[in-house]
DNA sequence: TCAATATTTAAGAATTGACTTATATAAGTA
DNA sequence: TACTTATATAAGTCAATTCTTAAATATTGA
């Protein structure tokens, strides 16, 4: 499964906000995230599984609770797959600061034909 | 719709990792992703139009065709979202360069209770 | 104009996945 | 031990998505 699949979930979306300020409790997290969604609490428990196993949440047992916190893992794939579109808005960036920079309305190239705007042809400055 | 909503879809990915590459016409979408994945043209143009109509395509008309080409505006929004996190990994390669620095098996704080590893209590040193 | 190509749209079938209720497991507590 | 709290799992239902086939729209070229 891939990590944005995960992510293509509004419920999974949310319970990673909560955690993102902090350790919860699985029954902490059923109680808001339960109440914002109007689901029960296996409902929300299905979706810290899928957290879980996925790797974007680690585990700490603490008696009878679970306490949930952001692990960094899975998320970083999703962020690494986005990486590879960086180029298309840094570009976009860069033309707005030259833009800027050099006054506006000056050396717009428009010449419409076989004009592309992606870093595809080593236009992107990326390390990877 | 959410940006990752529109990413939670293996066919949709695709589309955007070829356009990553440049611009594509409908058919050689069709084509190429139809073949990947065993799906009909039709199958793929709805994907196209769900990709467009989010914001992660742009389109020119050159004739009978479609010309695909990535958009940067909903990319950009879904890397906000995991904007959030940053933290989290920049906290992990931090600790893991200072690790490095001071030599391994120093200073490590274990005292198992009300830990958190999150960048919760200002220890998140982003912009936003 | 007519046929062929390129693409989208429509409508319904099939599939997936996200819920629900019920139940299991385990840990605290009286 | 029995009861309660905390959480997970199971099984089945329902709804949202994603397909399929068929047909509509638009462009090109004979």
């Amino acid at each position: 499964m891939h990590a944005l699949d995960v992510l293509g979930d509004p419920v999974r979306r949310r319970i990673l906000e909560v955690l993102a300020r902090g350790e919860h409790a699985a029954g902490a997290l059923a109680d808001v995230i339960g109440t914002e969604f109007g689901i029960s609490q296996p409902a929300v428990s299905q979706h810290l599984r899928v957290l879980r196993e996925q790797g974007f949440t680690r585990v700490r047992v603490d008696g009878a609770r679970r306490l949930y916190a952001v692990a960094p893992a899975a998320l970083q794939e999703a962020e690494a797959w986005l990486d590879q579109f960086r180029g298309f808005w840094e570009q976009r960036l860069d033309a707005l600061g030259t833009e800027l920079a050099r006054g506006q309305h000056r050396g717009r190239r428009v010449d419409g034909a076989a004009r592309s705007e992606g870093p595809q042809d080593g236009g992107q400055r990326l390390g990877a």
